[in-house]
DNA sequence: CCATGCCA
DNA sequence: TGGCATGGG
């Protein structure tokens, strides 16, 4: 997924405590990729409702927001909009991975591997147009705001973070820091844990802060100079140059300062560069978002998830009262400072 | 993922 | 009380 930026990164052990009254933007794709991977039973089926319909996403959205919300951080979330045409290559790589998943699938299935049932089930997911908008419509009606990206939900949670709009962004992908977020959360949780893939066991996780000015000044790179470096080693909108990865790049990009003076002194050359670059540094975005947090609508919430879905109201009725709760007690002003 | 129930 | 197994939809 994405670059690997790893090795690059300066990471930071932190506490969600600490951000007690700020706002950050949180990655609607990446987030509901996770919920619809993790939850789920032990033979790899989803949470779905009476009519089959999938609802892990549902699930998790629901109870990270309230408990993000009991911490006292502001929740925004941002949705993908149209892909670049030059993210057509990843796409189709993507869904390909998926079909190949999909039949391995069936095989561990008339094997009966159960491990691998459930490894695998998790990664054949497709969110659909209609998962995206019955998380909407519960975010809508938990008076919890959320974006719509003209492009790239990245790309618009970043800007949103250069701009001071946010504090943060939330998401397990560091290509965020491509797109000029300040910081990018990972494992952005109170109570972390982690399954360990292929194994039934779970390691405990704490969230991290990368902290992008800092990771430029251990490296010794300008922002330009990372997204150069990026490009070099392939992003989802291109392919790279080969034989590149992070120690590579990083070496190149000191020697010749630029990815232009990179490729000449090799003799090659990238593809719609300045697109690439173009795509990263002034992506499609709404400038001014509204971001307004609203009283929660507790008959609207019991709709979706109740009657819709089959959640049973007795479970997520004490934090429905919690929401509303959280809601009424923190001030309504809050431009974040810092 | 998060919640709950059970047992040490 | 808390660590682990299981259920949720």
């Amino acid at each position: 997924m994405g670059v690997d930026l790893s090795p690059l990164v300066v990471k930071e052990k932190v506490s969600i405590r600490d951000f007690s009254g700020m706002t950050f933007a949180i990655d609607g794709y990446n987030i509901l990729y996770q919920f619809l991977s993790s939850i789920r039973q032990n033979d790899g089926t989803p949470l779905m409702d009476s009519k089959g319909r999938v609802t892990s996403h549902l699930s998790g959205c629901f109870y990270r927001s309230i408990s993000l919300m009991e911490a006292g951080i502001r929740p925004v979330f941002v949705f993908d909009g149209k892909p670049s045409r030059l993210k057509a290559a990843t796409i189709r790589e993507r869904v390909q991975a998926k079909e190949k998943a999909a039949e391995e699938l069936i095989v561990a299935r008339e094997k009966r591997d159960m491990e691998r049932v459930r490894s695998l089930s998790a990664r054949v997911n497709y969110i659909t147009r209609d998962m995206v908008g019955e998380t909407k419509a519960l975010l809508s009606a938990m008076g919890i705001p959320y974006v719509q990206a003209p492009s790239e939900g990245e790309a618009q949670a970043s800007y949103m973070c250069r701009t001071g709009q946010v504090y943060g962004v939330v998401s397990q992908d560091y290509d965020c820091l491509l797109f000029g977020s300040k910081r990018v959360f990972r494992n952005f949780t109170s109570g972390g844990r982690r399954k360990i893939p292929g194994k039934n066991m779970y390691v405990p996780v704490s969230p991290e802060m990368i902290d992008l000015d800092r990771t430029l000044e251990a490296n010794g790179i300008t922002y330009d100079q990372l997204v150069d470096m990026a490009i070099m080693i392939g992003t989802d909108f291109n392919t790279g140059i080969e034989k590149v990865g992070p120690k590579t790049a990083l070496k190149l990009i000191k020697q010749h300062g630029s990815i232009e003076s990179v490729l000449s002194s090799r003799g090659e050359v990238i593809e719609n560069l300045d697109e690439i670059k173009a795509i990263f540094k002034t992506p499609s975005v709404e400038e001014k978002p509204e971001i307004k947090f609203r009283a929660p609508d507790r008959d609207k919430i019991i709709q979706i998830l109740c009657d819709e879905h089959q959640f049973a109201s007795e479970r997520i009725d004490p934090f429905i009262e919690t929401l509303i709760s959280t809601y009424g007690g923190r001030s309504q002003t809050s431009l974040d400072t810092f």
